[in-house]
This record gives structure tokens, sequence and C-alpha cells, in this order.
DNA sequence: ATGAAAGCGCTAACAA
DNA sequence: TTGTTAGCGCTTTCAT
């Protein structure tokens, strides 16, 4: 027989509303009742059972993560592994916990979403990519139920949590840094075109070339499933055309397919760069230049986000930008 | 103001409990009054209020996962995503959840799974890493809670849901495959002895040299932090003593830094093995011998101990070894 | 500052 | 086969 808000005030000599009012801290009790209360918890062991005061709350104290379960190579990715112990680290301060699912398909994450949303199983939404017109983020808008994006939705930024790193600023730096190095004939492979990080990151790559009077060539170009082996094949379509000098990559398991192609070619010197420095970034030979983005960061900022928007604190904004930074090996050293 | 199974019940014109049997899909309950409530359901867009469900029945559908949060190198380890893959296929397809929760130390996971059982969100708990003697598995047994554990704990294994691979004979059959192949000097590097899995493997270690009358050399044995960067103080410390024509590391990240440190020999002609088969391994120039250990078949096997235990149904045993496969690769072919 | 009582939404024993 | 009723454990008006 579980302890309940009952024994506790049967044995402080208090009503059970007495009891609730010291577990929330009310202000109105006094200090003497307070201490008989805690001497009848500690007594008897007593813990609040969530599961009731969620359903006299209609609060549950817990968040849904929405994981993407693409490829097996994006997934063992660290990035939704960094992201979910950023989210945790704030979550877990604050006393929300977190419920993660993963979806293999936009279905199965609008299904997920549903229903965690209409069975009241969580307070808030966090997903953890934002494609073009991301149907997620419209339900989730049409419903008009809390959550954070990771990743700028392309509609409704007003309206909308969400947390990213600045992607198009982050890709001109990096091929901004190229061009200064000397760099002149620069490509780019890079993921589905669907997500509006790779669409971030090709813009801020036109941009780059363009304030430097650099012509934009559309062969240079390839997006695609950013797996090793489809990154492969998109690097060999480019060398067999023309002969860029370096290659700028949405993600470093992009890069790497790129470097296996790279490593057949006659002349190897072509610059590599990949985004995320992943940890086997700097494993590789030669090792990977890179972008870190900070992924912990944004996994706390969006719990942030989301749980200031729930216990409806202030917040200064509604998104947040985590700085990248450039990280220089030697794949770029030629 | 939500739709209950009151609103429901009006519609169909039954009662509530007939609306809670549909549901539950309660043998005696004629066709028509099924049809009828469900029509109701639709009209109505009508569903379960989960937190109510889980007051009444005291059950959650829910399960509490305990993840180490040591070392960000170790952290980074595609291990536990893997495992957290593995987990959540076989859950979300029996109906149940998952709460993640990360814990820096073991006091922390004794106090996040005492949160989770005591405030009732969890039916269960799964642990992924086992100690020599886990405090956590031992408080778990002592409480008599279901909980299932990756990692062959040491006490109890008739009592305790676990699942793991065979360490001992895997670590034994890389010993005896470089044994075969003419390596006679051989080291081991593996992580803090306080885990069961490095005490397996370093039985498997041991097990294997004696089986091939080789002798057993303390000073070519070192145990600590798996860091890449202990494990290459681990690996100089050993180079400095003797020279061994093989090292094996109870995981690739151990092996990382055992590779940098052969790196700096004059003679590098020093086999190395791995262990889990990172993404990295494959990486690696050169790349690296190692074991894969079916990390996501590990955790789907762990929920699905633990949910059948909490289903009450039948189980073959109560614990399951899950397989292991040496891959040979360019760091052992000398 | 504290207590009584109603209710959060669902389930299950007991009746019918 | 279905309805009635009494909880599950906690919160929260409304009194006092």
């Amino acid at each position: 027989m579980p302890v309940t808000i009952k024994d506790v005030a049967k044995l402080a000599g208090v009503s059970p509303s007495t009891v609730s009012r010291v577990i929330a801290n009310h202000p109105k009790i006094s200090q003497a009742t307070k201490t008989k209360v805690y001497e009848a918890m500690k007594k008897l062991n007593y813990h609040p059972n969530v599961i009731a005061r969620s359903l006299a709350n209609r609060k549950t104290y817990t968040l849904g993560l929405i994981l993407p379960n693409a490829d097996e190579d994006l997934f063992e990715n660290p990035f939704f592994i960094q992201v979910m112990r950023g989210i945790s680290s704030y979550a877990q301060k604050k006393g929300y916990y977190i419920m993660y699912s993963y979806c293999k398909t936009e279905e199965q994450e609008l299904k997920t979403i549903h229903h965690f949303i209409n069975s009241k199983w969580v307070d808030g939404i966090i997903l953890t990519t934002t494609r073009f017109k991301d149907k997620c983020v419209a339900d989730l808008i049409k419903i008009n139920h809390p959550f954070v994006v990771i990743g700028r939705p392309e509609e409704n930024h007003k309206k909308v949590l969400w947390v990213d790193n600045d992607n198009v600023s982050a890709m001109y730096h990096v091929v901004h840094t190229l061009i200064m190095k000397g760099f002149k004939k620069i490509g780019f492979i890079g993921g589905e075109h669907e997500f509006t990080v790779i669409r971030d990151r090709l813009e801020g790559y036109k941009k780059a070339l363009e304030d430097h009077g650099l012509p934009y060539y559309p062969h240079l170009v390839k997006e695609g499933n950013p797996t090793e082996k489809q990154s492969y094949h998109a690097a060999c379509d480019i060398l067999k055309k023309d002969k860029p000098d370096a290659i700028v990559c949405t993600d470093d398991i992009v890069a790497f397919g790129v470097l296996n192609a790279i490593d057949e070619q006659v002349d190897k010197r072509i610059a590599v760069v990949g985004f995320n420095n992943t940890p086997m970034s700097a494993y590789k030979t030669p090792s990977l230049s890179t972008v870190d983005i900070n992924a912990e960061t944004l996994g706390r900022y969006a719990s942030k986000l989301l749980i200031h928007q729930l216990e409806s604190q202030e917040t200064e904004s509604s998104n947040y930008i985590v700085g990248t930074k450039y990280i220089e090996r030697e794949s770029t050293l030629l």
C-alpha cells in the first residue's frame, strides 16, 4: 500500500490540503505546520505521486522529443546525442523529464506528436530538425500547442520558438576563409534540399562567392542523401566534369565521402570542409576542417525556451542563435 | 474543454464504463455498442487521457532509462544512441514510451532511479551499464522493482533481467585470432576495472593467453579512464618498458589513443584491436580492427525482457546473450 | 492559516 | 452485456 498525502496528513494532524500546500510551497502556511508536515513526510518516507499531480494539475512536467531516424549514418551522428544531453541538462534542473520517440518518416512524426498531445502525455514538444515546409511545425501552430524547434522554421518566425545556428553566415565564413587562402573554384555538396539547414548553408556559400566576385557554377553544386556513399558519388560526378580546388560540405559524413572520391584522383590537392565537428573529423587522416555548431548548447536553449514559455515567464526573445566555430585542420592545408 | 469519456458515453447513449471497456477491448461487449462508441469517439475526436488512465491503472506504460554521462569522449560513443534506438523500437511497438535521464555519478543514478520509482513515473527501469558491485542493481533488487540491465550483473544472475554480449569469449576470440596469426606478446588496455564489461574482456584475454601457453605479463596490462588521452599515456607506459607486438583494447576510443602512441614509435609494427565498431573505427587510417557488439540488439532485447516481465508474460529466460563479430581491418594487418 | 469537499478522467468491482 | 458507484492521489475553490 503506497503512502499518500492522506497518511501524511493524519500523522501530522492536519488536512490533506494543508499537506498539498506545503508541498507546493504555498506562501500562507505557518512555519510550525510546515515543520510538522515535513517530519511526517520523512517518517513515512512519503513521495508525491506525479501521475496524480499531473491529473489534478493538467501538467505533466514532461517534454516530448521527436527524433528522426533517417539513415544509420546520419543517425550515429553525435549531433542528436549532444542535443539530447543539452535538452536534458536544462530540463532536469527545472524538474522536467524528457520522453523521446524515434520517427522514421514525417508521417510518423506527425502521428507521434498528435499522440503525445492528444493523450496529454507532454506539456510541450521539441523538434530536432526542420524541413522546408515542415508539416510538424504547421500542425503544431494550427493546434496551438507549445513547442520549440531546433532549426529555423521557414515561416512564422515570430510565432514560433526556435534555436539555430546562423548557418548562412557559418558557411559564408568557411567559404570566405577558403577564398582568402587562395582557393578559387569551390564546390558544394550537401544534404537534402528540403531541410532549412541545408538551404541556409547553400545560401551562405552563394553569398560568399558573390561577395568575392566569384562565379556560381551549378555543376559544382550537389544536394542529396547525406550518406557517405551518396556523397562519394556526388563528388565523383563533379570531378568527372571539372576540377574544383575545394569542396565544402554540409556535414562531416558528407565530407568523408568526398574525401574518398578525392583519394581516387591523380591530383589529390582539393581542400575539403565538413560541418558539425564530429569526433571522427579529428580522427580521420587527413584530419577534417569543420565547423563546430555547439549542438549541446542548441539543445539546452531549446528546452530553456520551451520551459520558459510553459511557465509563462518572460523571455528576451522567442529564439536563440547559437554561435559556430570554424576549426581548421589538415584537409584545408594543401 | 477537453472531450472526455463522459462526452463519448453521452453521445453514444451508453455509460462511461462501457466506453472504457470498448477502449480496453474488453471481450464481453456487443458489436453494436462497439460501433456506436467508435462512431461517437470519431465524431468528437476523442483521445484517452493517459494520465488519468495511469492513475486508475497504476501503470504508466513508461520505462525509465538511466544514461551515464561520463566523459565527453565516452559519451559521444554511438553505443548509447544505438542502444536507445533498440530500446525504443521494441517499446514503441508495445505501446511503451521511454523517459531518459543523464546521470553524472552513481549517486545521481541512484537518486534518479528512486525518484522515478517513488513518484510512480515509470513501470520499469533500464540500466545501460553495470559496475562490479552495482549499487543501482542492489537497490533495485532490494526494493523489488522491475528493471533490466545491459551488462551482466556480478551477483544475482538468476533474479535479475539482463542482456549482454559474451565479452569473455568475444575478447578470447580476438586474442586467439591474433595468436593464430603469429602475434606472441599481446598487451591489454582497458577502461575502469569497476565495470563488469572490462573485467570480462580482461578475463577473455587472460584465458586466451593461458590456453595457448603464453605468459601473462602484468606490465602489459593497463586499466583506467577510457579516454583517448589516458589510453595514449597507458600505451606510452607500456611501450617504455617493453615492446608488445599487439595491443587489444576494450573500446575503439582506447584503441585510438593507443594508435597515437604507436605512431610515435620508431617501429610502428604493433597490431591494435578496438571494441564496439564505432563509425570512426572504419574511418581511421589505418582502419581499426574491432568487435561489433550489436548495441541496437542489446537495447531491443533489454526492452523486450522488461516489458515481458511487466506484462507477466512467460519468457524463455531472464537474460539474453547477444552475439559479437570480430571485424578485421588494417590495424592488424602488418 | 487551515479544513471540507468537489473534481481531474479513467477503471473496476459489484449489481443488475 | 451493461450501468452504478467508488475510488486512483492530488489540487483547489470556498468556507471559516
